[in-house]
DNA sequence: GACATCACG
DNA sequence: GACGTACGTGATGTCC
């Protein structure tokens, strides 16, 4: 055995950052024979395996050994207990495969080192010490730049990743200063990554400015009199203590007492008798044959298990869609006859061709119906007459079409009789536009809702996506009938040989939709999701729609008028302020006047190149210049104009004089509703000023608006979930929630709160709710990202429960790529074993779903069932707010409406979900919306 | 049509 | 150990 000195080179390689990028890097694999996660063992041995191979060359490793951290506490640990302290918690799958990766390391007869009480970062010094004092060479496999301080003197790092060396240019380029000074720059910027504190205020350029002016640290903390900065000045002298302790957590420890030598670590050849059976173990395959390979020697045999019971589901037979025929149903006695088939069957997909997407003002064009696959019809009724690209075409009728109310008075009978199904893709548009007719189609069966229970979070359940995925049949596009831009015409003038192929296969593709999920609804357990809170939705919300609510349009013109005057104003002084006229509306001009121009500090350009010029940014330059402030007042002004007091006016329907608008039942993945056309889920509210849009929405004489919300419905079904006995117990005796949570985080009793202690609380709520992240956390409340990350900490210690919930809930979605509400709704996550930033957005995205979708469940089931409660009274329901149900009333029954809605929200639950926490909700009634919230 | 911004729960 | 970060929506204006 050589004794290790000059020619020598020794690679040390940082295991736990191996495992840490194979675990992120690789989808969350198996073993197949009992499920042991497995991936980020497996790419842990490609990576030693793809080094082997790459260190064949003239440049090879002599020695070689792979470092990895040993036990949690360590010497740093005493110096200061919130070391590493924010450290997320390790994955509960990686735990297990941790002790396999040493296993893997001396399975490929590397030297696999670790001492407890020591940091992988500890002994790699250690070792590189030894080895430059021997006269060898070191090359560290790394991305880690706590190790930048030992390169120099025949150390460097690779940078296995990026392939890239670091040399001491490298470490300069990094740090600013050369490697022996490295430390000094990390005592004062301090890591947020490790939670070392440093110098607040000062980050690695500061450091380095600093470090190269006075020459090391200590001579820096001696002289930090001589500082001309005042702020900076202070800080030196006020944290030489922690800046001091920063130093010692960042230095390294060359002097770990190591119980081997570097001869122990010299490079030996893998042993196939120990390395394939170990692959064999693990069930590596490929990786395994691969390896067989290179050695020359047999590959193992790994029995494969048997997958599970196949439990595809069969698809109904159906026929081609180029063997359909469809029909073109031209007078009353071919009608009879497809209402004779209807009647046989049971069931029929109904279709309607419109004027337009706007139900309330859409005419009826014809109707299609589809009684099995490939047999369907399309009822022309008032197609025009005329050529085809004809600009203005014929007002005449096309001829062979049967009166509007011939055919409705035929199919009436059947869209009412309650022992035919009628089955519509997206039925509350068809229902609306028949409801106007006077038809009120029930029962109804929707094809989107079917997908929407079945595949919530997985793609959209429009019918095109629906009929490509599911029936691997793209249907005939609408854009060639109609056109697109100026020129577009309504379905009337489509030729009527042109509607029939294309109304009549819309029908059969629902048909063949509603065949295809029927049986699928109960294998997944979604049948309940869909009979409860989908189906019987879509009458409810047909209704409120139809009902609209009344907005006063004079109130709006004032309210218009007055913001025209103000931003024109504004804008004069901005471009007085700029010394230059420009568009205000404009960011990237806005952001070239501010940080090109006057020079502002923090321009961050985004992905485009602009400056951000977002509401944060102006805030912040807002406290140390007025054209920013200015900016701020001039954009929410144009914005309650622009979106507010002129759209909404357009939205006014001249019929009834009122705002309908549309609810997308199947839109939000987590089974909130959305409003479009105009949403008016997002009127004004925080502002003084914003929220007198709401006088705008106003009851008819005689009535009044009541709303009803529930009280903090999300942390009530966050209690509930993640069983928090502290919460539980606020609620239950009607405390301040977030002032509960204040106190018992911050240690403040409930009487001596102050407002921006609850604010703090408050923020963390709500955080929860969203997936907190420290960084998150800070952004919102504007404070020191160890401060936030501290913040959480506690919140967990103190409502252990919460933890519990949101790893539970990742692994849930890891097990099943979806997660669940009380209510049995699955929203899927698709993207929850992606890699990258991707996956953390998954992650957040499931913790919220469970606790969103439930409060969604919630309201829904109270809208259902509300209807039948207030029939016999003299009110309307309006609109949903998400926890908000707005209702017109008759001025003299608005405390039994009140008293009546109030029981059926508060007891939506029931009797599907017992909660532990009761739902409070509150009211209001007044004139206008503004009285009533 | 993409992007930035901002309104709501 | 690095990277980007609160969840869910819709409408508007600018700019290419």
């Amino acid at each position: 055995m050589s004794t290790f000195g000059k020619g020598c080179h020794l690679h040390l390689i940082d295991g736990s950052a191996y495992i840490f990028r194979a675990f992120h890097a690789l989808p969350p694999l198996t073993r197949k024979s009992d499920g042991l996660p497995i991936g980020a063992v497996a790419g842990f041995c490609n990576m030693i395996q793809r080094y082997v191979e790459d260190n064949h060359g003239p440049d090879a490793p002599t020695h070689v050994a792979v470092i990895f951290d040993k036990g949690s506490h360590t010497f740093r640990n005493d110096l200061y207990d919130q070391y590493k302290a924010n450290r997320e918690a390790m994955p509960e799958e990686l735990r297990p495969q941790i002790p396999l990766t040493r296993v893997a390391t001396e399975a490929f007869n590397i030297a696999c080192k670790e001492l407890e009480g020591y940091e992988a970062d500890d002994i790699i010094a250690t070792l590189a010490c030894q080895a430059r004092e021997a006269g060898g060479r070191v090359t560290i496999i790394s991305s880690d730049k706590d190790l930048m301080q030992l390169v120099g003197g025949g150390v460097e790092m690779l940078d296995a990743m990026k392939n890239r060396r670091i040399d001491r240019e490298g470490v300069m380029e990094k740090f600013g200063v050369p490697p022996e000074r490295v430390v000094d720059v990390q005592a004062l910027a301090g890591d947020s990554v490790d939670n070392v504190p440093g110098a607040p205020g000062i980050g690695i350029k500061t450091a380095a400015l600093l470090i190269n002016e006075f020459g090391d640290l200590e001579n820096l903390l001696d002289r930090a009199e001589e500082i001309k900065q005042p702020k900076r000045r202070q800080t030196l002298i006020d944290m030489r203590e922690q800046i001091e302790l920063s130093k010692k957590l960042v230095q390294l420890d060359c002097d770990t007492p190591l119980d081997f030598s570097l001869d122990d670590l010299e490079v030996r050849d893998p042993d196939p008798e120990v390395l394939m059976p170990f692959l064999a173990e693990m069930e590596f395959r490929t990786l395994s044959r691969r390896i067989a390979e290179k050695l020359g020697v047999e590959a193992p045999v790994i029995a494969d298990v048997p997958a599970p019971a196949d439990t595809a589901v069969e698809t109904p037979e159906m026929p081609s869609f180029d063997a359909a025929v469809h029909e073109c149903v031209r007078d009353a006695d071919s009608l009879r006859s497809w209402i004779a088939q209807i009647e046989e069957r049971g069931w029929v997909a109904v279709d309607t061709e419109t004027t337009g997407l706007n139900e309330m003002t859409a005419d009826l064009v014809g109707i299609s119906l589809c009684v099995e696959p490939g047999h369907a019809c399309y009822i022309p009724l008032i197609h025009k007459a005329g050529a085809t690209g004809d600009l203005f075409g014929s007002d005449d009728l096309a001829e062979g079409q049967m009166a509007v109310q011939d055919a409705l008075d035929l199919l009436k009978p059947v869209l009412e009789d309650p022992a035919i199904l009628k089955i519509g893709q997206n039925m509350k548009y068809d229902a609306k536009i028949f409801a106007r007719y006077g038809i009120d189609v029930a029962p109804i069966d929707d094809t989107m809702l079917m997908s929407y229970a079945l595949h919530g979070g997985l793609h959209g359940h429009g019918m095109d996506t629906l009929s490509e995925r599911y029936l691997a049949h793209t249907p005939i596009p609408i854009k060639p009938l109609l056109g697109t831009g100026k020129s577009a015409i309504t379905f009337d003038r489509v030729p009527i040989d042109d509607a029939v192929p294309y109304a009549a296969e819309d029908a059969d593709v629902t048909l063949r939709l509603w065949q295809t999920f029927k049986p699928l609804l109960h294998r997944s357990r979604v049948t309940t999701v869909y009979e409860t809170l989908e189906r019987p939705l879509v009458p409810v919300l047909a209704q409120m729609e139809r009902n609209g609510i009344k907005v006063d349009r004079d109130t709006l013109s004032r309210m218009s008028n007055a913001f025209a005057q103000k931003m024109a104003g504004l804008e004069a002084e901005i471009h007085e302020l700029a010394g230059e006229s420009f568009n205000v509306g404009s960011p990237k001009q806005l952001g070239e006047i501010l940080f090109d121009k006057m020079g502002l500090e923090g321009g961050k350009r985004g992905k485009t190149g602009a400056y951000a010029t977002g509401v944060d940014v102006l805030e912040d330059l807002a406290t140390e210049h007025d054209l920013p402030a200015r900016v701020l007042d001039w954009r929410q002004v144009s914005k309650l104009k622009s979106t507010y007091t002129d759209a909404l006016q357009t939205h006014i329907n001249p019929d009834t004089g009122r705002v309908h608008t549309s609810y997308s039942i199947a839109g939000a993945s987590t089974g909130r509703l959305a409003s479009t056309d105009p949403n008016l889920q997002n009127i004004p509210v925080r502002t003084e000023e914003g929220r007198r849009i709401r006088e705008a929405f106003v009851a008819e004489p005689g009535n009044l608006l009541v709303s009803l919300d529930y009280s903090q419905i999300e942390l009530r079904i966050l209690a509930h979930i993640a069983d928090i006995p502290a919460l539980k117990q606020a609620f239950a005796e009607g405390l301040d929630i977030h002032a509960m949570t204040a106190s018992e985080m911050f240690d403040v009793p409930m009487d001596k709160m102050t407002p921006d202690v609850r604010r703090k609380a408050k923020a963390i709520n709500f955080g929860v709710i969203y997936g907190i992240s420290g960084f998150g956390l800070a952004r919102n409340l504007r404070i020191p990202r160890a401060e936030a990350q501290g913040f959480i900490d506690r919140y967990f210690e103190r409502f252990p429960g919460i933890r519990a919930y949101m790893d539970d809930t990742k692994g849930f979605a890891r097990e099943h790529g979806y997660v669940e509400t009380l209510f049995g709704r699955r929203i899927h996550t698709p993207e929850i074993s992606a890699k990258g930033p991707r996956a953390g957005f998954a992650q957040r995205a499931a913790i919220n779903a469970p606790i969103q979708g439930t409060a969604a469940d919630v309201i829904r089931r109270a809208m259902v069932r509300m209807p039948p409660v207030i029939e016999d009274l003299n009110a309307k329901m309006l609109l949903q707010v998400h926890d908000e149900l707005l209702f017109e009333v008759a001025e003299d029954t608005v405390d039994e409406v009140i008293a009546r809605a109030r029981e059926v929200m508060e007891g939506a639950a029931h009797p599907a979900v017992r909660l532990d926490v009761k739902l409070t909700v509150d009211a209001g009634q007044g004139a206008n919306w503004a009285e009533a919230h």
